[in-house]
Formats: C-alpha cells, sequence, structure tokens
RNA sequence: GCCCCCAUGGCGAAAUUGGUAGACGCGCCAGUUUUAGGAACUGGUUCCGCAAGGAUUAGAGGUUCGAGUCCUCUUGGGGGCACCA
C-alpha cells in the first residue's frame, strides 16, 4: 500500500466529511471527555509524543466505535521558560519560535492519524485564552487565597538575574557556570495549604495510578502530632500590668521585628526595662511579651513620616485624622504623644513533635536557624555573637550544601537561657541547629536522641544525654536508636502505656494545662507563582498607594475592597472588564534589572490607573508561573471561544469531570496537583459542580534510546518518528507503539520491532486483496465454527484489552485472529473480513479505512462504523484440556467436553497412561479438582 | 537514609489473578519460491538430552494438593522524597 497517498488522500476525506467534529449532545449517546496532556511547544515532535498520544487515540477511538460521543481535543502549553532560553539561544522572539512551532506541531500531529477536534484547540499563549488565566487568578485573589511575601529565588549575581530551578545546574547558573545564590524578593503565592486535607481525602475515590496517588499524598506529606509549650527559664522577668494593643494585620510585622515602636496618645505606667504584654486587638489574646527600651514623650508635630511605623503617610491632615479617629478626640499639631520603643521577647518556644510519647526522654530543644526567638531573646543569649555568626553562616548555605554535609551535624547552644519541659519540670539546653527546619512545624523540636536518628547524631557530636523513655513491646534486644512505637518507662504515671494511647493521654494534659495542642501539620508548601520572566501571562493587578492608605487607615465603606485586596493593601484587581492585561511586544525579553521582570522597563505597561480609585497605579510586572494556564485548560475545551465566560455553563456540565486523562508521569506532582487544586477553588466559587477533574488517569511509559539511555541529541541516540513514518506509515508507527510492551513501562526502543507490524499489516492487505479477487468469482462463503469462535474471542478481548490500556495484549489477539484466517482463507466470510477491519481501525485508521471504502466498498468512514459486538455463545469454547496432576505436577492432559464431572475426570486420570507410568501402584489420599481446568490425585509416596 | 515499584527464553513480552510457564512479535535455524535478494512463504526455536525424561520465572527459605503469582530475607535495576521532628 502506498502509504503516503493513502494518508493524505483519507486526511483530506475526513476533514470534508467532518467526522472528527464534536457536538455537545447526541441524542442515545452519553457523552466521553477524553484528554491527553497537552504538549509544549518546543519545536518538533518526538517519539515520547507519539507514545501518549497515539495508543491514547487508540482508546478514544473505541470509546466512539463502542457507542460514546466522545470529546476529544488538544493544545498547547505556550507560555514558558523553554521559549525564552530558545530564544536567547537563537535570537528570536520567544513569541515568534512558539507560534512557529505550533503550525509545525499541528501538522505532525493531524499525520499521526489521531481524531483531535481542531475547531478547539486552545493555545494559552493566545490572549483569548490568557484572559481566562488571569480571570481565574482575580477569582484566587479575591478570594483571598493570595497573598504576597518575600520569597527565595535563584539568582545568578553575575548574570544579575532571577533563574528558574531548571537552570540552576550542580547550583550553577547554566549559562555563565557561577554559584547561584538565594534572594529574598517579594513575590505571590497561593495559599493551596489551606486545600491540604482536601487534595489528600479526595484522592481516595479517584480511578488514578496507586503510584501517583501515592507520590501525591507523600507531597502534601500530612502528620498528626502535638505542639508542646516549653518555657523559657532564665528570663527572669516580672510581666507589668499595661498592655499594648495591636490590629491582628500589624502583629506579623511587630513579631517579626519590622516594628519596634508604638505610639500613644495617652500615656501607660511603664518605663525603660519594663516588661508588657502585647495582645491582639481583635481576639485579645497575647501573642507576644515585650520588653520596653526607651519611652519618649513629645507633641504630635514632631512625628515624622521617616520614623519607624509612620512611614506612610503623606499629609499631615490625614496622620492626624487617623488618630482623631482612634482615639475620639481631636488632634493638633501641639497634641502630646508617647512613643514607645520596645523589643519583643518571647517566653517560650512551642515544638511540634509527632511523637509526644517520648517526651521523658527530651535531653534539649532544638530552634531552627530562622526562629524568631533567636532574635528577641538576643539580649538573654549570652553567646549571641557566636549564635548570630552560625545563624548567618546556616542562612547562607544553599540546600545543597545542607545536603552535602548531610552526616555532619551542626549547631550552637543558646547559652543563657534554658527549656522547661512541662512533663518534667527539668531544665534542657536550648540549640540552634540548621537540622531543624524553620519553613516546617513551628521552626523547633523536642530532641529525644533515644527514639530519632538525627537527634542522636546531634546528641553524640555535642556529648548531649540519651535518655531511655520507649521500650519495644516484644522486649526485643535493645537497638542504640528505637524509634518504633512502644511501652513508656521512666515516664512518671505514664510509665507502662504503649505510644499510642501515651500520645492521646498527654496531649490531653497538655491541653488541659494549656500547654499544648494536637495539631495536624503538611509538607505541602503554598504556590509560588510569580515569575520575573517575559513569556507568561501577566499577573493582572495593579499597586496603589492611595488604596493602600485608605486601607491602612481603616477608612473605606464596607464592600470597597474585596477580601484579597484587604489583605494585600495597595494591590488592586484589574477589573474583568478589561481583561486580558496584554503581554507587551517587547524587543527587550531578557531578565536584566534586580529581581524584575523585563516588563519594568516598560513604561507604557507599568504606568496604569488604579482600577479602582483611577488614581495612579503600577502594575505588577511579574508573569504567571506557565502551571497556572495548565490548571484549567481542561475547562476551556468543551467551549474554547467563549469571550463572555471561561466556558458555558451548560457545555461544562455536558463534559466534565474529564472521564479519561492520559499523559506522562512527570506531571504526577506538580500539574496534577494544580489543577485538582483550582478545581476545588473553583467548586467552591460556585464556578463548577465537580470536585475533582480528572476522574480517571493513565501514564505512559517512557521510551528510552535503544542504549538503554534517556534520549538526547547529543547522545545520539533519538529516534524520529518522521523517518519510521516515512518507511513504515503512520499506521505502523501508531501499532507498534501500542505492542511493544505494557503501556505504562517504556523502555529501550527496539529497533527492529517494527518489522513485525509492517508484515502484519501487508498480509492483511493482501488477504482482502485476494478476497476481493474471489468475491468477483461470487461464491458466497459461511465462517467454519472454529473461524467464528475466533472472531468472537477476539471481539471480546480486544474490546476488554483496550478499555483497560492493554494495548500490546489487544494488538496480539488481532495478529492471532489473522493467523486464524489465513489458515482458513477459502472460507472466511463477509461479517468477518468487515469486523476484523472495524477492530483495526483504532490502531491502523488510515489503512483500515482504505481498505473498508476501497475494498469491501463501504460508503461511510470506518470511524463511524460500530464496534462489534461479540456473541458469548460462539465464543465459548466446548471443550478443554483437563490438566491431570500427580502431587501438583502436570502428568499428562486430556481433551473433554466442559462441564466434565468429578468422577468422569477421575475415571479419566487414571486410564491415563502416563498417569499409570509417572504412579504405579499409587494410593490416592485426596482429589483436588477445579472444575474445566484440572484434577490433582494427591497421592502417598 | 526513608518510601514505592520491578526482575520470566538471545530480545520486547504473555499467563484466565493461586491451576498446562513462555501466547503474540523480533531474532535465529532449516526448507520453499526452477538465478540472486529479502521487509516473501512453510516449518522449527526456554535449557540439558538421540530419546524417555529432567530442569526452569534473579537467589535462598516458607505457606499450599498446587507458587511466575502470596509471605520473609538477599542481590540487582528503576522511580519518588530528601534532616518534614
Amino acid at each position: 500500500m502506498q502509504f503516503k497517498k493513502v494518508e493524505k488522500k483519507w486526511r483530506e476525506t475526513w476533514k470534508k466529511e467532518g467526522i472528527y467534529r464534536t457536538k455537545d449532545a447526541v441524542k442515545g449517546k452519553k457523552n466521553f471527555y477524553s484528554m491527553v496532556m497537552f504538549p509544549y511547544p518546543s519545536g518538533d515532535l518526538h517519539i515520547g509524543h507519539w507514545y501518549n498520544f497515539a495508543p491514547a487515540d487508540v482508546f478514544t477511538r473505541f470509546k466512539r466505535m463502542s457507542g460514546f460521543n466522545v470529546l476529544s481535543p488538544i493544545g498547547f502549553d505556550a507560555f514558558g521558560l523553554p521559549a525564552e532560553n530558545a530564544a536567547i539561544k537563537r535570537g528570536i522572539h520567544p513569541k515568534t519560535w512558539t507560534y512557529k512551532n505550533i503550525k509545525t506541531m499541528t501538522a505532525q500531529l493531524e499525520n499521526m492519524g489521531t481524531m483531535y477536534d481542531w475547531d478547539r484547540r486552545v493555545i494559552t499563549a493566545d490572549p483569548e485564552y490568557y484572559k481566562w488565566t488571569q480571570w481565574m487568578f482575580l477569582q484566587l485573589f479575591h478570594a483571598g487565597l493570595a497573598y504576597r511575601t518575600k520569597a527565595k529565588a535563584n539568582w545568578c549575581p553575575k548574570d544579575r538575574t532571577v533563574l528558574a530551578n531548571e537552570q540552576v545546574i550542580d547550583g550553577k547558573c547554566d549559562r555563565c557556570g557561577t554559584e547561584v545564590i538565594q534572594r529574598d524578593i517579594d513575590q505571590w503565592l497561593l495559599k493551596i495549604t489551606d486545600y491540604a486535607e482536601r487534595l489528600l481525602q479526595d484522592l481516595n475515590g479517584l480511578d488514578w495510578p496507586e503510584k501517583t496517588k501515592a507520590m501525591q499524598r507523600n507531597w502534601i506529606g500530612k502528620s498528626e502530632g502535638t505542639t508542646v509549650k516549653f518555657m523559657i527559664d532564665g528570663l527572669d522577668v516580672a510581666i507589668s500590668k499595661e498592655t499594648f494593643k495591636f490590629m491582628p494585620h500589624l502583629i506579623p510585622s511587630v513579631l517579626s521585628g519590622e516594628k519596634r515602636i508604638t505610639y500613644r496618645l495617652e500615656p501607660k505606667a511603664v518605663k525603660t526595662g519594663d516588661i508588657v504584654q502585647l495582645i491582639n486587638h481583635a481576639s485579645k489574646e497575647r501573642f507576644a511579651l515585650a520588653r520596653i527600651t526607651k519611652v519618649v514623650k513629645d507633641t504630635m508635630k514632631h512625628v515624622s513620616e521617616t520614623q519607624e511605623g509612620h512611614e506612610k503617610f503623606k499629609t499631615r491632615k490625614e496622620f492626624y485624622a487617623t488618630y482623631s479617629k482612634y482615639y475620639d478626640k481631636k488632634v493638633v499639631d501641639d497634641t502630646d504623644i508617647w512613643m514607645y520603643h520596645m523589643e519583643v521577647i518571647d517566653d517560650s518556644i512551642d515544638v511540634f513533635t509527632t511523637r509526644v510519647d517520648t517526651i521523658f526522654g527530651c535531653t534539649y530543644v532544638v530552634v531552627a536557624p530562622e526562629h524568631r526567638l533567636i532574635g528577641t531573646l538576643q539580649k538573654q543569649i549570652t553567646n549571641s555573637r557566636e549564635v548570630s555568626a552560625y545563624v548567618a553562616k546556616a542562612r547562607k548555605k544553599l540546600e545543597r550544601e545542607r545536603m552535602i554535609e548531610e552526616k555532619k551535624k551542626t549547631g550552637v547552644e543558646l547559652q543563657g537561657i534554658k527549656a522547661i519541659n512541662p512533663f518534667t519540670g527539668e531544665r534542657v539546653p536550648v540549640f540552634v541547629a540548621d537540622y531543624v527546619l524553620g519553613g516546617y512545624g513551628t521552626g523547633a523540636v523536642m530532641a529525644v536522641p533515644a527514639h530519632d536518628e538525627r537527634d542522636l547524631a546531634f546528641a553524640k557530636q555535642f556529648g548531649l544525654p540519651i535518655k531511655t523513655s520507649i521500650v519495644a513491646k516484644d522486649a526485643a534486644p535493645a537497638d542504640e536508636c528505637m524509634t518504633e512505637d512502644g511501652v513508656l518507662v521512666d515516664s512518671e504515671s505514664f510509665t507502662g502505656m504503649d505510644s499510642a494511647a501515651a500520645r492521646t493521654h498527654m496531649t490531653a494534659w497538655l491541653e488541659h494545662e494549656r500547654r499544648g495542642t494536637g495539631k495536624v501539620n503538611y509538607k505541602l508548601r503554598d504556590w509560588l507563582i510569580s515569575r520575573q520572566r517575559y513569556w507568561g501571562s501577566p499577573i493582572p493587578l495593579v499597586f496603589c498607594e492611595r488604596c493602600k492608605a485608605r486601607i491602612e487607615s481603616g477608612e473605606y465603606k464596607k464592600g470597597e475592597f474585596t477580601k484579597g485586596e484587604l489583605a494585600n493593601p495597595g494591590w488592586i484587581g484589574v477589573a474583568e472588564k478589561t481583561l486580558p492585561v496584554l503581554l507587551p511586544t517587547v524587543k527587550n525579553y531578557l531578565p536584566t534589572e534586580e529581581g524584575k521582570s523585563p516588563l519594568a522597563h516598560s513604561k507604557a505597561f507599568v504606568n496604569a490607573p488604579c482600577p479602582r480609585c483611577k488614581g495612579k497605579g503600577a502594575r505588577e510586572t511579574d508573569t504567571m508561573d506557565t502551571f497556572m494556564c495548565s490548571s484549567w485548560y481542561y475547562l476551556r475545551y468543551p467551549d474554547p471561544h467563549n469571550a463572555k465566560r471561561f466556558a458555558d455553563e451548560k457545555k461544562l456540565a455536558a463534559w466534565l469531570p474529564a472521564d479519561m486523562y492520559v499523559g506522562g508521569a512527570e506531571h504526577s506532582v506538580m500539574h496534577l496537583l494544580y489543577a485538582r487544586f483550582f478545581t476545588k477553588v473553583l467548586h467552591d466559587l460556585k464556578l463548577l459542580k465537580f470536585k475533582e477533574p480528572f476522574t480517571a488517569l493513565r501514564h505512559q511509559g517512557t521510551i528510552l534510546g535503544p542504549d538503554g539511555q534517556k534520549m538526547s541529541k547529543s547522545k545520539g541516540n533519538v529516534i524520529d518518528p518522521d523517518d519510521l513514518v516515512d518507511t513504515f506509515g503512520a499506521d505502523a508507527v501508531r501499532m507498534y507503539l501500542c505492542f511493544m510492551g505494557p503501556y505504562d513501562q517504556g523502555g529501550p526502543w527496539q529497533p527492529g520491532g517494527m518489522i513485525g507490524i509492517a508484515r502484519f499489516l501487508q498480509r492483511v492487505e493482501r488477504l482482502y486483496d485476494a478476497h476481493m479477487q474471489r468475491a468477483s468469482s461470487a461464491k458466497r462463503v459461511t465462517a467454519s465454527a472454529s473461524l467464528k469462535k475466533a472472531l468472537h474471542q477476539t471481539i471480546k478481548k480486544v474490546g476488554e484489552d483496550i478499555g483497560d490500556f492493554r494495548f500490546n495484549t489487544a494488538v496480539s489477539a488481532l495478529m492471532i485472529l489473522l493467523n486464524v484466517m489465513e489458515d482458513q482463507r477459502d472460507s472466511i466470510d463477509t461479517e468477518t473480513l468487515e469486523q476484523f477491519l472495524v477492530m483495526l481501525a483504532p490502531f491502523a485508521p488510515y489503512f483500515s479505512e482504505e481498505l473498508y471504502r476501497g475494498v469491501l466498498g463501504k460508503k461511510t468512514s470506518i470511524h463511524i462504523a460500530a464496534w462489534p459486538k461479540y456473541n458469548v455463545r460462539l465464543s465459548a469454547e466446548d471443550e478443554f484440556e483437563l490438566v491431570v496432576q500427580i502431587n501438583g505436577k502436570t502428568r499428562d492432559t486430556v481433551r473433554v467436553s466442559k462441564g466434565v464431572t468429578q468422577e468422569r475426570a477421575r475415571e479419566l486420570a487414571l486410564a491415563s497412561k502416563k498417569v499409570r507410568d509417572a504412579a504405579p501402584g499409587m494410593r490416592i489420599k485426596k482429589v483436588i479438582f477445579v472444575p474445566d481446568r484440572l484434577i490433582n490425585l494427591v497421592i502417598e509416596s
């Protein structure tokens, strides 16, 4: 067959006939939404894409032929860093490069013989698409799920640019080789951690690979434990009666030490050195202690906007108005004001532990280098110089270095203070060490060297005591480090309890004493979506000084600002009507200025009126993480050209959630977790009716080079699908990819394997040509019973196998049927010829269409034909090989009809010469009979 | 270090889920096609053995009438996490 010509002919015919155009509803048919992970427009479709898309397309076609109304869309994940890298390397604008690739890849995808509905193609870099990505961001922002904070970014000091993680190779910049450092930059984060528990729980109902679910569970990393308050000894402070109240939004900055002055119009009876309580104005609860370092009495006119805590006010009038309102009295230049300088101090360390049952073995406490206490207790720590030196060093260290030094634990004792174990009253030393992470739990742990490996390593290094408080239940020989649950010893009234019970009781006691509480922690971190990059969707926010001042002074109408705007004073969401915020086409798309996106250079872009007050504003210049684009694209396919809504509600209801999603296992965590998060948020905002986007998920394996290595141009082991298509045709390539092995397995490319499929197709063609010649001699044939049986067994098997993604055995079943057909080439009836082709159609769409219309003379496409029904009666075997075993060893087989009784089977077994030879004069102890399978004679030996 | 997965002929693999191990395909061997050629056809092909027969699913043990399949340990390979208290 001249496949080049055939492929082109049918491709054009199908387009003309519109057989792949999807309707949202077809009477009498259920909808089925079958998706593949859309590709990144890298330039060329490689064999990995084929392996993802071709077998998935076989599945999709099978679903359609089985009576479903199927949606099978495709698109391009077009934004992202690789386009910028390519642009830098080749001197082509990222946009030019991306759209050129989309063009070539679209053609390649069509050549594969896939049934995508091209009218629904989405490209995430199109303004009509990213308009809604921005809209999605605004939904999250206004709902209070976005916040801005300093976050670490990879920074190359030579290139003066922010790097993505993939651009950091061995801690060095992949372009210039300079050591990369971590810098803190203000960035936007999404509160995915609010959804940690639901993201974990809802995994249970999904038809996903267990491995993938396990990876997500792992990533979310739930652990249930207890926070325990260790009071600090050595403070020797008397807390004064006076208190200072703070608005909740100021508390983080007070605690972090940014704002250490409070201004009062009425004096408090405190003097320098007094310890006061700082109280949350809303909850009335104490959140910290502070030492007064200075009290100054002055008049209002001397307070300037450069003073700490008052940098923000613009005009004096505005400033006085704030006070007048708060104190309910008129404030003028001469009004007295007291300024209290203070420093926050801590009187306790909260630690998080999952093993509170081991607390009687706690011999010291460790805080992370980032821990607030190190700053707040600076005065109490007698070796504070040594401590700050350690902290400075640890904070500068890269994650990587911490890893290399894994074995060696480092740390410094905080001399001058001790922590008090709430159960024993014991005073234990406090250390700062970088093996405790600032970002997890409370950033502090109680160390139990006898029952924790890391604590043990540290204790040994520093010669700290090791105290056993748990022993194994079964009195097994004691390990040096017994980390399992067991029974408590030396634990006062808890002695003798087992670990699980002790945890419950001890946590209850702590809660009663207000010295601790049960607590669940997650490893999952919030999602950092800011990218200081050009090729991405702009973040639709404008910063407005005036609105910020109004929010901070509290002078605004209720409902004037959204939850998100109040939580991020000054950041105002762009009005929906004015979306999208277009990504300007700029000449210089390289990030240059310190930690800023290239968009920061474009005055035309930055200058924008505040969407709220129409005053002067400045746009956010960072762009969004591309995972934002791919977190909702499955919602767009049902209605890709809708300009009024991200998708029509009815169309969403018709198709979603997606019934099948196929793609690489490398997306097991990030993409799939973010997409699930989006779906849940949109559900909560009443924009979607379902909580999970992908009901079923399958992964394809990775195809390696023939040498077993990962394919790469530099290794010269890349398999080019275009070459294969030229030699064997698209159908053979599709089918071979199905036949190679289990779909989720992958493995090295077998260069010789293709030929088997090519031969198979040739044999099919020859068989059909021969049939056509015979047909002209006009002799009707009836299929033999054995051919009928083979056909119906194949119908059953191929259908079941495709449904279960076992494409390899489905192909082999077709091969077996072809072998039978060839054996009986003179008695093949038309029905068999037709049904065989229909089963072949999902695998070899061009080839089967050519024979269907060309040889069998059909008028309509094979791809809208119905999948054949198998007949149970016809496919059933009436005989089987009865296996005769002696003591479980097969000795003979006897061909008998199905339903044979045990008695008859026993007679047959005993009649076998082989059986008698194997065990002459046997004495049967027992007979095992498995109906329609085997008989096993258990004899005395 | 921790967690998860995998291991079957020369190669890719299959095995009704605890019931004849090696289907199907590649490769190889022999033959056919009155020359050659192979991306044609026919037959053979787990290993040892002429055969009868025996051995065999990385290795060792166990459960069972019966184990590729279940359990324990060991070895080798792959993936994930990475000091998460």
